[in-house]
DNA sequence: TATTGTTATACTCTATAACTATA
DNA sequence: TATAGTTATAGAGTATAACAATA
């Protein structure tokens, strides 16, 4: 005997399903970021220059967020003018610019986080903490890097 | 022993995660319409159009897919301009309008179904039939439907 | 010649407010 | 008074092309 439960259409598409849920959780990471006058795209980059030693250069930027490195430019560009990174130039390369996060950056990369992570909760509350690392390990699979 | 494995930051961040997948999906997703003349958030209407006997209103839809009504208006002009949906009067209620797919909006659903699972089909390789299913359970239960 | 960062532009997506017609 | 659909608008996100400086 089969049981087939059809809630809606689009429920096995995960193309659907992941767009769906991403908009949900992004929406809620916005909503928490705006108090930093922040948005979730400048959020990953800060992120990125204030964990990576030595500071990061966009064109591993726009790699690690699949985003092409015109519109790292931007998005660094807002955080420098917030005065959370900043552009050193590098050694080896003149070409290439290190992004790194100023003292300021990387106070509210670290207060943000658990903020981040609180928001997020209500959206993630009806999985379990090893499910959501299951979600994790399959969604890390999905990505290039 | 405890083995951690760090490839970048970010790489826990659920959010992260789930806005880079999605991203990856619906560009593909988008690719593979294209030819239509179609995108992935008209694709999503054509389905639920396609697949609900009698049709969908247009709250509904802007319901399941976590859009506002007036996003809805203009994914439903589009896809009627190309003759895929038609908006019917509802018998009981003037002011709601059912949204169901033509007979060739019927055809270019069940046709580009096996062509979008396909395309995603390169992104989503690296999981295993089960891993896709488990994904779709969990991505299932983060939304709210 | 190829690569890093940049500027510019067009289009799509998202978010809101205000309006109409029906209920 | 509330709800379904609509119009309008602004801002954020995405996609490309072309360019200067440097390798």
């Amino acid at each position: 005997m089969e049981v087939v439960m059809v809630l809606t259409p689009l429920q096995d598409d995960l193309g659907f399903l992941l767009s769906r849920a991403s908009g949900l959780v992004v929406r809620a990471t916005n909503a928490t970021l705006l108090a930093r006058g922040l948005r979730h795209r400048q959020w990953s980059v800060l992120v990125l220059a204030a964990d990576t030693e030595g500071g990061i250069t966009q064109r591993e930027l726009a790699g690690v967020l699949g985003l092409d490195p015109s519109q790292v430019v931007l998005l660094v560009d807002e955080l420098a003018a917030a005065g959370l990174v900043e552009r050193h130039a590098s050694t080896s390369d003149r070409r290439t610019k290190l992004v790194a996060a100023t003292a300021d950056g990387a106070r509210v990369r670290a207060e943000s986080a658990p903020e981040l992570t609180a928001a997020t909760e209500h959206q993630l509350g009806r999985l379990s903490a090893a499910e959501r690392d299951q979600l994790r390990d399959l969604l890390s699979r999905i990505t290039p890097s």
